[in-house]
DNA sequence: GCGGCAATTATTCAAGCGTATAATAACGAT
DNA sequence: ATCGTTATTATACGCTTGAATAATTGCCGC
């Protein structure tokens, strides 16, 4: 009997973890959690649902992966951004406007983040994963913070460091949120602007002194 | 033949929609969208799940009253915590404070705002819900500042008071979204004093003229 | 107390879910 | 070329899902 059997090819295992995790993201973005079904991801990948279950234990062991490179890719957006700044005011600045500008503000990251927070209640795995990330931004911001500090020659205790962080991550965090939520009620700049001159009032800065070049 | 058919009582309109939405947002918060199943919920409710068709069109419906009667709880214990403070100045404080300070900072609200939000993407008419509440929750931020403002006699356009609004929701969202994610990092007062100490700032305050009695 | 209305239960249905297992085809080693 | 390994497909299974329908029972007006 010549069974139709639908030839594929072999890929590697990198190669074909990344395909799965990708769909499963693209999913979720789409059509929620509720849409991230074996069958809907295994179609997006382009292979047939028994697949998933070769590469990972189980789907929420792919679920966990996903939510993994979801929250690492945004930090490092973040922190890619910084890096090209000349000075660490640059680089500070240009980290907050990355974190309120697309990619970042974007629908489906936005989509992809909640559905990911809303498990976190569920299962503690997640938990773990959004902790991990959460510290590394703060980690982040804070390192940009105090070498702008340094280089400003102000004096500022690593305790006060901390809470700048925590503030300005808040701030980043809920602009971030608001800018994407309500995409359509802010101007192009504004967004940015406004996380500009809020970030300069919590550091006690001048008016301009962030966001002017 | 006498079957077993359970006894019941029939209860009014109200009561029996308010039963199932609250019995909706409980399973929710409890083990995510995915486990608010029609069946999940009418036992919880204490009825069959076939009732549930009887007071609303269908699942969908449901959870839409649910996101309206849950948002507008968290934006109206801000207000009415805001309202019994004596001077605009307290006002503004409790409000701020009501917002980083359970029950508003509580897992299971956090749970079911994540839940509603990653549905937003999907479903249109959740998007509606919460630019609604969104709109609501500015201008009753909007409306404190004013008053405080001319309270402190200080001119501020509207603009700015706008632009305010914008950046203290943010901050507040962020810093409940972290303080109930990451309860355990911080201290009891330790939200609250940040969040005024940050509000500070960024309305150009003198240091403790807000969270000073 | 007793009809009749409708709120509620009980049951059924088709579709879709995650997982398990067996068959098969791709590809590297030989 | 052929073989052996194993990545991949195909199929099946038992459950759960949201919804539809039929049967019943609580309750209100008389």
């Amino acid at each position: 009997m010549t069974e139709n059997r639908r030839t594929y090819h072999r890929a590697s295992e990198a190669e074909r973890r990344e395909d799965l995790i990708t769909a499963t993201l693209d999913c979720i973005a789409e059509s929620g959690i509720q849409g991230a079904t074996v069958r809907q991801i295994a179609t997006r990948a382009g292979v047939t649902g028994g697949l998933i279950r070769h590469y990972f234990t189980g789907k929420d062991q792919m679920l966990q992966a996903a939510y993994r490179k979801m929250m690492t890719g945004m930090t490092e957006a973040a922190i890619a951004a910084a890096i090209e700044g000349e000075t660490a005011k640059a680089r500070l600045r240009r980290f907050i406007v990355a974190n309120v500008t697309p990619p970042v503000t974007d629908p489906r990251t936005l989509s992809l983040w909640a559905a990911f927070i809303s498990h976190i209640q569920i299962d503690p795995s997640f938990a773990a994963i959004h902790r991990e990330n959460y510290l590394a931004f703060l980690e982040a911001l804070e390192t940009l913070l105090t070498a702008f500090f340094k280089e400003e020659q102000r004096l500022v205790s690593s305790d006060q460091c901390r809470r700048y962080a925590i503030s300005l991550s808040a701030l980043v965090d809920g602009l971030w949120l608001e800018g994407t939520l309500a995409a359509d009620m802010f101007a192009d700049r504004e967004l940015a602007e406004n996380a500009l001159s809020s970030v300069e009032a919590l550091l006690h800065l001048q008016p301009g002194e962030l966001s002017d070049e």
